[in-house]
DNA sequence: CGTTGGATGGGCT
DNA sequence: GCCCATCCAACGG
């Protein structure tokens, strides 16, 4: 986290996850990955995303399950820890891009943190962030939604 | 739709 | 030891 910004943070959770980061501007400031909408690749994800699971010859996922979690969207890419501390500006293989304009910018929600409890001030502060209305977010806040502007 | 419990390992105290 | 910004299968309604 304590690195120049726009350099990817990886790191393992829970002893079988991965998780994805981007450091941002600030000492040990950084921003979770929690979910994409996938563009393309789709079955590349979908294939690199049932290989983690347990029964690997079960059902096909849907693509809403491809992406829709820190650590699926980290499967769904082959996100390992060999791209920690990549640096997003200068890597081949791992870069970011913006999104091609829309009709209309669509209303942001800004609601609590998942997962992390109640540990700290911090823990309840809406610092987590999503489009409104999109089906791929891993989770919906509909109270946080009452108080976003559309 | 909801909830619950198990898998799993590195880093820190 | 114990904590981790998790995921999935297996249930019950």
């Amino acid at each position: 986290m304590f690195m120049k910004p726009g350099t990817l943070y990886v790191y393992l959770i829970y002893g079988m996850y991965f998780c994805m980061n981007v450091s941002s501007r600030g000492d040990g400031a950084c921003v979770l990955l929690r979910a994409l909408e996938p563009l393309g690749g789709l079955e590349t994800m979908r294939q690199l995303r049932s290989t983690y699971r347990k029964g690997s010859a079960s059902r096909a996922l849907k693509d809403r399950e491809l992406c829709s979690g820190p650590s699926k969207l980290c499967q769904a890419l082959a996100i390992d820890k060999s791209f920690d501390q990549r640096d997003l500006t200068e890597d081949k293989a791992v870069w970011l891009e913006h999104s091609p304009p829309g009709p209309r910018e669509p209303a942001v929600v800004a609601a609590a943190r998942v997962g992390i409890g109640n540990a700290g001030e911090w823990a309840q502060k809406p610092l987590r962030f999503y489009l409104q209305g999109s089906p791929w977010v891993s989770v919906v806040d509909r109270v946080a939604e009452q108080g976003t502007q559309v």
